[in-house]
RNA sequence: CGGGGAGUGGCGCAGUAGGUAGCGCGCCUGCUUUGGGGGCAGGAGGUCGGGGGUUCGAGUCCCCCCUCCCCGACCA
């Protein structure tokens, strides 16, 4: 029996379940041959490539170049920085035979690439000329996870890892902090429209060779939190491990200060997570493959030519559009499946509309139809996507701002914690009620100075932003 | 690795005392209909996860193996 809802369970009775549908019945992704693989169908690396375009601008913009290193790394590269071993031995594909010969050194596919780039930092860096040096690279990297969903965590994931190498400490902080800020911050706000916390992490939360870990937070659809971009600081862990040494000013031999950062596919899982409803995905238009679908209600020559005109108009307006002028397959079927795939406006074009020189648009946001003037058309759809994003954002933030609860004590944190976020002095927490959190599922998201802005230390005065966490 | 479940057309499933495989969706053809998953008619498509055994006969019973999914320990 069809549903006008597109056959998909609804978000509120089994959210995971409506989730992997939604991936589905968009065409964005399914699982590859081996466990944990993702492939990812045209919708969603169309995604995935606008969302590359929007963070690497916004990348090269804070002055870092673009690079690509290989994706095998000897095994011993990995044992140079103790702890970096540690956090990421259990998750590692190794290589050991090549060319059908046992190898003599196992080699490692990258779970990130810090290692084998600081090796070439180790190389380029000998003045204090040569600095700052920031390198964006776009790869995929393996890490052999237990349990994979996908976008969310896959075994082989696509992402940017950006890597700078500084002369002070100062500066290496303001780095990372200007990537979290100019280049997550500013992409998942105005180009996905998801309202995020910045922060940082606690020490258990931190990446594996980091000092401190700067952190972009948001709220999906079901209350829990999803990491959307992480910045580094490295200090001189991998400068020592790695021996990167310039000689500054005074002729003195100096370990560099590094940043090290990234964002990945996942960031498609919380467009999903972050906006979809029960009718299935809602796209931000700078993030929309389509961002406008010209619909042939009926098969017949004025309507067809009819809807080739406007769309020529709109793209005339720099606008992405396509026309579905697939007459043999029913409308519905049709509306449903750019409902489903998110598309913010559609056009929809019959006899009847033409007979008063009028085209029905639908917006994708909160699905509503007018009618609207073929003269005033392009005007209209244009800012209909203008407003799009915002509106997207500010349902997100009230839905994050009814979810998140100010509370006093680690008990009454996981009680708030179970359905969203619960913020509280990190006085309250500390390494005891971290485990505490733990237990309920339930971990520290980020540190935050008591009015949500970045404080750097751990000192009492801070504020701890608890959920649980994809 | 510990606990639970499942492998049957592309997808989702049924298959009842063992008797030679079926349904829904999808797909193809034609006609009709197109303003929210249309209707009618016809059609294509299956080594029943693999191997062995019992039997006149195995999707079904027995043994071994493989794979996948869910829950727990890890994570952008």
């Amino acid at each position: 029996m069809p549903s006008d809802k597109g056959g998909l369970t609804p978000r509120a009775e089994d959210f995971p379940r409506w989730y992997q549908e939604v991936v589905a019945g968009a065409e964005m992704a399914e699982n590859g041959p081996v466990r944990g693989t993702m492939v990812i169908r045209p919708w969603g690396f169309g995604i995935w490539e606008l969302l590359v375009a929007e963070l690497d601008r916004r990348i090269k913009e804070a002055g870092a170049e673009g690079a690509y290193f290989p994706l095998f790394i000897p095994e011993s590269f990995l044992r140079l920085e103790a702890s970096h071993v540690e956090g990421f031995s259990p998750e590692l594909a190794v290589v050991t035979h090549g060319g059908g010969k046992e190898l003599d050194e196992p080699i490692v596919v990258r779970p990130t690439s810090e290692t084998v780039i600081n090796h070439f930092f180790a190389k380029w860096i000998q003045s204090h000329r040569d600095l700052p040096l920031a390198i964006n690279q776009w790869s995929n990297v393996v890490r052999w996870e237990m349990r994979t969903r996908l976008f969310l965590r896959t075994t082989e994931f696509l992402w940017q890892e950006g890597h700078t190498a500084h002369s002070t400490e100062q500066e290496a902080t303001a780095y990372a902090l200007r990537i979290l800020r100019d280049v997550y911050l500013d992409t998942v706000e105005k180009a996905a429209g998801i309202p995020a916390l910045i922060g940082h992490k606690t020490e258990r939360e931190r990446f594996a060779g980091a000092v401190r870990t700067w952190t972009s937070e948001g709220m999906m659809g079901d209350g829990k939190a999803l990491q959307l971009g992480t910045s580094h600081e490295l200090g001189q862990n991998f400068a020592r491990a790695f021996d990167i040494q310039f000689s500054d000013e005074t002729g003195a031999q100096q370990f560099v200060w590094q940043t090290s950062w990234g964002a990945s596919t996942r960031l498609v899982g919380a467009l999903i997570m972050a906006h979809g409803d029960d009718f299935g995905l809602r796209l931000p238009p700078a993030l929309a493959p389509s961002q406008v679908v010209v619909m042939v209600v009926k098969e017949d020559e004025p309507t067809e030519r009819a809807a080739a005109g406007i769309a020529a108009d709109l793209k005339a307006a720099g606008i992405r559009v396509r026309v579905d002028d697939r007459t043999e397959t029913g409308f519905g079927r049709r509306a449903i499946d750019w409902e489903r795939k998110g598309v913010p406006v559609r056009v929809e074009v019959g006899p009847r509309d033409l007979a008063e020189d009028k085209a029905v648009v639908v917006l994708r946001h909160d699905r509503s139809k007018s009618p609207v003037a073929l003269s005033a058309l392009v005007a209209e759809v244009g800012s209909a996507l203008e407003r799009t994003t915002e509106l997207l954002y500010d349902e997100a933030l009230s839905f994050r701002m009814e979810r998140t609860t100010t509370v006093d004590t680690v008990e009454e944190a996981i009680e708030a914690g179970a359905t969203g976020f619960a913020v509280l002095p990190w006085s309250a927490v500390g390494d005891a009620g971290e485990d505490r959190l733990a237990e309920a599922g339930i971990t520290v998201r980020c540190l935050q100075s008591p009015d949500g802005s970045l404080a750097e230390g751990e000192e009492d005065s801070l504020i701890a932003v608890v959920g649980k966490a994809y």
